[in-house]
DNA sequence: CTATAGGTTGGTAGCGATACCACAGAACGC
DNA sequence: GCGTTCTGTGGTATCGCTACCAACCTATAG
């Protein structure tokens, strides 16, 4: 019984079962486990098949930690939002999850709240993890999270911003050009007091850039640029509304309102729908990024379409591809963005 | 200069920052550095300095690979949804993300897409990673994840429903009593005729436990069971519009219907609104889930307060007391919900 | 002045896996 | 027929950190 495997100590503490109990059980060397476990091919078929029974009698289950050490190796991707709530970034998560899913690879989330200070201490912690590459929504980053990154050799992929200067790679579209896009196209459609309600623009480069987007657009068809039809608003229903309303008491002249995140655009509709205000004869709405509920509403709202999950889904696969040996050059992809005219102007 | 840390073999083959050589440097011992990060007051003053002064310097990152192997403690918890895009989902990790970040435990993140195999494997392979604990959102799960559960000592929260018999821990509402309490609800404010359209019943407890509550509610209200008023759609606005629509006209006599899903209810929402059918007047709507939407919408939709984020909190706040030390006991925390009547009933 | 306690520090031995090299035996060529 | 290649297997030495124990130093009491 005690067979060949008989001068080994055997004080494991009643630890948990490791590779060195299932080689003993199977009659086989630790290494030929591990290989049979990591790489089925590298061994031959009996060998497998004694393993195999082994596994499946204990229920064993690798310690990747210590794979992971011993090979210098994870199979975890590091993300980090601005916040997990929101439905944009889901569909781009979900996305990075089901590529990296497919390779074998785990995500580790964290949420910065918008806060450049918190998405420095999420990211050290993810290298501490020892994440074997890292996706990071912002592109406007704290000086010592550039140093950081700069001195990481794992692939980074930028998203949410096409930066000038990315860190590593990019996976975005331009909030600049997608604002200017719409607001020439409501300039176009021949409306002339163009309102613009933005989100916060502190820490963020993609309200800051949108903007500039809208700014350019009127001067490119020779509107005025009132800083007075600008509203700064955080995300969410109720405060479109009130944006809106504010803008019309402030200007009754506005014949157009451009709300350039979230569901503020959705909240304004709503808030006409009950003052009677007529959507898009009193004053059109236009959105930005194509949330499901646009093309549902009662008037259907024109709307930028931003492909989140193709930039999730290219993020994903620049990373997959980094790891299996692609050489490290700068990358940076312009995934575009789409206007889609709807009823609401 | 080589001082007295000379006998040390120094081959290290430019591979990363070690604590050995933070050590080094600050003129301590490794021990020190890993006791002045890990565990500041059990250290002098003065070694504490030393070892700040080398981290900064060199910028050293603490590997936690290895250090989850050495203490065979990780800070990292596993988190399986059905989807992370769905936004009821997003409420719930949001808050499961906050309290983790606040105790210094990361997130690893998977997606089982409603698939019982998929949970058990992506169960499999967060164990294989060590997590220190696991949140669960569904609760029908294979046999042998279930057995690879009970083997496992980690905590396990189960949320999504009130299991009759949990793992572990559960954190949830009661999806039967909450269906059968908005059903009741319309049948109190006079409806005879209420529909009733679910989510999917395959592989998913909570679907069907809302099924059965819904008929157990029209028992109780005498009303006649009538399988041709129930539905089962995917969840979307299109689907919501679709079923409400097919209701109606298999139905003609129908004057309530009951949403228990996702966006469906605003789908239906807005089908009404598009055939001009007065809500409630023609047809009453009621929704599960208090999406911050159907606040807004016109006009208002009554429907169920589910505290996804306390579910979140507590499962998490659960899982830190356990790692704290907590005693491994069952705990069953029904969360409730509550009806919240708006304009569409 | 010595004994004891308490608080810091350092050395050693793993944690559970994989990389790398060595080696045994099969298959092949000239 | 013997070197040569190839395939499959095992042994050994880490990977970078922490647990544990031993050693030391200072403080306090008797």
């Amino acid at each position: 019984m005690a067979g060949k495997a008989n001068g080994r100590k055997a004080r494991n503490g009643g630890g948990e079962i490791t590779m060195s109990d299932i080689a003993r059980h199977a009659g086989v060397s630790p290494m030929t486990v591990s290989r049979a476990l990591s790489d089925p091919p590298s061994v031959s078929e009996k060998m497998r098949r004694k393993v195999d029974a082994a596994v499946r009698q204990f229920g064993y289950l690798p310690n990747r930690i210590a794979g992971s050490l011993s090979s210098k190796r994870t199979n975890v991707v590091g993300l980090v939002v601005p916040s997990i709530r929101n439905s944009l970034y889901a569909a781009m998560v979900q996305a990075i999850s089901d590529v990296a899913r497919a390779n074998g690879l785990h995500l580790m989330i964290a949420n910065s709240g918008h806060r450049l200070e918190d998405e420095e201490a999420l990211v050290s912690a993810l290298l501490a993890q020892r994440v074997c590459g890292l996706v990071l929504h912002n592109t406007a980053h704290s000086r010592r999270l550039r140093e950081l990154l700069a001195r990481t050799d794992i692939p980074v992929v930028e998203t949410g911003n096409l930066p000038a200067k990315p860190i590593d790679m990019a996976v975005s579209y331009s909030n600049f050009d997608a604002a200017r896009a719409m607001t020439g196209h409501l300039g176009r459609l021949g409306y002339k007091r163009i309102g613009f309600v933005t989100l916060p623009l502190r820490d963020n480069d993609r309200s800051r850039e949108r903007r500039r987007g809208y700014f350019a657009a009127l001067k490119e068809l020779g509107l005025p640029a009132d800083p007075g039809l600008v509203m700064e608003a955080p995300g969410g229903f109720a405060e479109g509304a009130d944006a809106l309303v504010r803008l019309v008491q402030t200007h009754p002249d506005i014949d157009a309102c451009f709300f350039a995140g979230d569901v503020l655009a959705v909240g304004a509709l709503f808030e006409c729908q009950r003052r009677g205000w007529a959507v898009p004869g009193r004053i059109a709405i236009a959105s930005f990024d194509d949330l499901d509920l646009l093309r549902h509403t009662v008037p259907t709202v024109t709307t930028l379409r931003i492909p989140r999950q193709d930039i999730g889904r290219r993020s994903a696969e620049l990373l997959v591809n980094r790891l299996r040996g692609a050489s490290r050059q700068k990358v940076r992809i312009d995934v575009g963005f789409e206007i889609v005219q709807r009823e609401s102007t």
